[in-house]
DNA sequence: TTAAATCATGATAGCGCTACCATTTGCGCT
DNA sequence: AGCGCAAATGGTAGCGCTATCATGATTTAA
């Protein structure tokens, strides 16, 4: 249980007693341990299979020490949705633990604001960023990392340039997905509201659900998309827009669920039934999307997967960037999917 | 920036550098570092001189290798709001990483699913355990850790149970306070939604908003009292019994924030301004406050400053458990404070 | 004043791991 | 067989820090 047990003669298994118990030096069980090769493949079997038996797990504080390898992380995030927040923490730290980094998180006023918090990680000595959701898309920060030489990876990021490390769902797509389960679910006239202008992930989502009207022959009117902002209630006011009239939309898409969420309150107030009168919709399945009734049905992206994956890719450039080995910048896009709550259903026949 | 120069030769200042600088051991700088007695108070200055000069940090790699002294704490978490979920993982990272301990998260069904999550936990070789909102009031959760004789310590325990450590704030004061203010605002008529049965804390609440009418002189009608369960729903429902009769009060009092947006939400299905003709308050100050329109006045916890401290208490008591110190459980309580937004006003005399 | 306790500091030896280089082993080739 | 070369393995020396004990400086008690 406890780590330790007196300055010596301590309980844990180190590398030495795997080695002891195989029969060959430390160093080779080192070697199996960090998968380098040169190692016959019958002395890494017995390896393995003693760490196994005397479960045997690596001391990070020894290995960062010894490598001289402890990767300081920053990550730097301006007001993302707090669902978001703490489930992309949940995939960092996860990762973190495995990797034995030293991870500081900062937070910073949008893209104007990073700047100064930029200015600070450089002075403290951070070897690389990782940048959640809507700092991913701002090409300022973006290019004061780089102009800094400080490797960074964006998650969530929508923009597709390709100067970056990115971790991405492909909102097009899922925009498409989901407005094509609308049209499936019966739904002729389906209601957009759209993200904050600037932000090109909410361009991609629009771009999907037009062309999912436009692969189903549906026309598109001008006054069943609204623009929204990402709040709740911009959301709230948009759908007032879309639903105070008599030819109202069967259904409505929300660019996120905030203002799904928004939406399915002024349908409310409006006394119409979610989801039998109206469909609404989100995106993102944050815990907004539980959190109010009925619970919206939205896309879903692996966040924490997202994360934890951003990690590692941001790790193994640093540790490029320190062997000075060239490094190309990958594009990883993950699956979404679908999540079907109480907040849709099939247009009634009434 | 890099950590690494070379395998030597690196530029990292050390214990050896600061120790040159100033022209002692590097042990009376080690000494220095971690506070201990037994330094000449004028040695001490020149000690932190140089280090402020050289700008020395600590390597926390090499200081739990030398102290053999990782503790790996785990954060046992089951379904909080993700919005106190984040704010709480803020405040343990940051204090985690000065501490230098290893955190491993884990979440569980409620407190029955905690049983398998602690087993688990037993096996890893945990040291401590920080048992956040609702599992911190499970007596079963907390006998099972004491069972096993791992440390933990308790956030926002409302339970006063006085047999291990805990950080939380006075639920009873917050409520009272709050509708206090709500009196003070003219309000006479009152409504209050509880929290779930089963949580403590929602007791307290409710006798806080009691004893706060009773001191006005207020009555406290059955029929102002709805039961709720924590959920937006729950509030959304409640909210319809309070508000939907003739004689309706001018305020409600919902026991969390969830509770209170539904309940803003049947509001203005049946028409009614917020705030102008019923204000609607919450507790807890989560994300959920501000994503709502209008937003929320509610009782805002510090949230990361209870967890860091809770991080800090329980490396306290893991060190006391290895040295045998004896070790008595604390019980801190923090301030809260009152946050008015726009869901509250005062009573219109119209 | 002198022995004994106390304090301030230093020297040494690792914590568990891996970088680096030395050595051994295996294997294909002439 | 003997050579060379590469693959496989081992030995050594720290990474930055602190536990421990040893030492010299200072105070206290007698």
């Amino acid at each position: 249980m406890a780590r330790k047990v007196g300055r010596r003669g301590g309980n844990i298994v180190t590398i030495h007693d795997v080695a002891r118990h195989v029969g060959v030096s430390p160093m080779t069980v080192s070697r199996v341990i960090n998968g380098e090769k040169n190692v016959r493949e019958e002395t890494r079997q017995k390896v393995l299979a003693s760490v196994e038996a005397l479960n045997y797990s690596p001391n990070m504080a020894a290995r960062s020490l010894a490598t001289q390898d402890v990767a300081r992380v920053a990550l730097l995030y301006s007001n993302p949705s707090s669902a978001y927040l703490s489930e992309f923490l949940l995939g960092i730290l996860e990762q973190s633990a495995q990797s034995g980094c030293q991870l500081t998180i900062e937070s910073c006023d949008g893209p104007e604001g990073a700047a100064s918090a930029i200015e600070k990680l450089k002075t403290t000595g951070t070897d690389g960023v990782i940048l959640p959701a809507p700092l991913s898309d701002s090409t300022r920060v973006a290019k004061a990392l780089k102009d800094l030489n400080i490797p960074f990876v964006g998650v969530a990021t929508a923009r597709p340039a390709v100067d970056f490390t990115s971790v991405s769902i492909d909102d097009y797509k899922a925009a498409y997905s989901m407005t094509k389960r609308l049209i499936a679910l019966g739904h002729r006239r389906i209601g957009f509201i759209k993200g904050h202008p600037n932000n090109y992930g909410s361009q991609l989502r629009y771009d999907g659900y037009v062309a999912a009207m436009a692969k189903a022959g549906l026309e598109v009117d001008d006054s069943d998309v609204a623009q929204g902002y990402f709040t709740y209630r911009s959301g709230f006011d948009a759908a007032e827009t879309l639903l105070g009239r008599d030819e109202r939309p069967t259904a409505i898409f929300a660019s996120n669920d905030d203002m799904a969420a928004g939406a399915v309150a002024t349908a409310h107030r409006l006394g119409l039934d979610v989801p039998s009168q109206v469909s609404i919709v989100g995106f993102d399945d944050t815990a907004m999307a539980t959190m109010v009734w009925p619970e919206l049905t939205t896309v879903r992206q692996p966040i924490s997967d997202m994360s934890a994956l951003a990690l590692k890719l941001l790790l193994d450039q640093i540790r490029a960037k320190r062997t000075g080995a060239p490094y190309t910048p990958i594009r990883e896009i993950r699956d979404f999917s679908l999540i079907e709550r109480q907040s849709s259903a099939a247009v009634s026949d009434a």
